[in-house]
DNA sequence: GCTGATTTACTCGGATACACACTGTCCGAGTTTAGTTGG
DNA sequence: CCAACTAAACTCGGACAGTGTGTATCCGAGTAAATCAGC
């Protein structure tokens, strides 16, 4: 079991997007460079975001990416069920019909114990996800990273974002 | 993000071996019959859960496998840590060391903010896995399941399982 | 100087390799019981 | 009748393909601002 590392670039490019003047946008280009991933494949996932309406893309000259949501509305489960899909990670594959003692598919409308465990420890999971709010990621990378890399990013933010109505 | 199948066998094995009788054990063959898979596969899973000691097994002939513990004594996170490894499902790639602002590695001593809340949200799934014990699950297969099948799988492990000292 | 065509810069969508983990099979080795053989 | 030997059943461990998913790149199409040409 292993959380595709698009997640982990699909957060920090929420939280540098939350980071740009209201009424500005960035190019994938500028978020591909400033995390050093590289820029055809970022874009797949930024698109993920924007089908999941957490983000807004602008075409054209520009253009670029800013944020839907204000970042209190935007939790990390919302990121990662944009990234990963909605489905959960345990799937039952029914294992419990396929013995030589298995009945007609109508004997069992009773849900799988053991999916139905697995599905509640999953859905603890969400939950935990859903109360970190990438407000709160924000505040806790500005009172924690290193200065120099804080203004380093504003240097950087404020070069690339462009003026978009 | 996925979990293996492999862990629902786990599952289902560890439960159908709590149902024999105390000093005997029941071969993977027999387990793999009963639940229609691979048997030389599931050896494979059987294997793992033996090295995180939650089954024994008794070569030679009349061998096979038993709980090593009671069932009560065996939660489901156990069981997923015994299959899919002990590596928390969200690696993180510090790829906030990555871009062109980056700094010198001793920078970075603080955890990133990110990994943190989702090292949180995965504490909070194992938490309710460790919750959810074998006996449990056992206890709700009986009372929810077709009393035919139940009636299946008891004459089967009396058909199978081997009496070991 | 103003309007319209062209260029440019970006997003969008799909097609296509590549790497890696999960799935599944097979073989040889080790271990213990059951059955067989020889004295 | 008893002891040793052989055969059988099972686990153990590793080596080996097949498959699916995530990773990564590239190309063509669409869109809108900026630039340029023509009147």
């Amino acid at each position: 079991m292993k959380i595709s590392e698009g997640v982990e670039a699909a957060i920090h490019c929420a939280a540098v997007l939350a980071g740009i003047e209201k009424g500005t946008t960035l190019p994938a280009s500028a978020l591909a460079e400033l995390h050093g991933l590289s820029p055809t494949y970022l874009v797949k996932h930024l698109k993920q975001l924007v089908a999941a309406k957490l983000l807004e893309s602008v075409p054209g000259p520009h253009g670029g990416y800013r944020l839907a949501k204000k970042p209190s509305a935007i939790s990390l489960l919302d990121i990662v069920l944009a990234v990963e899909g909605p489905k959960p990670a345990f799937r039952c594959a029914e294992i419990r019909q396929r013995g030589p003692g298995a009945l007609e598919p109508e004997a069992y409308v009773k849900p799988c114990g053991i999916n139905a465990a697995m599905l509640r420890a999953e859905r603890a999971w969400r939950a935990a996800l859903a109360a970190e709010k990438l407000s709160d990621v924000i505040a806790g990378y500005e009172e924690s990273a290193d200065p120099r890399a804080v203004a380093f990013n504003c240097a950087f933010l404020a070069r690339h974002q462009r003026p978009q109505g």
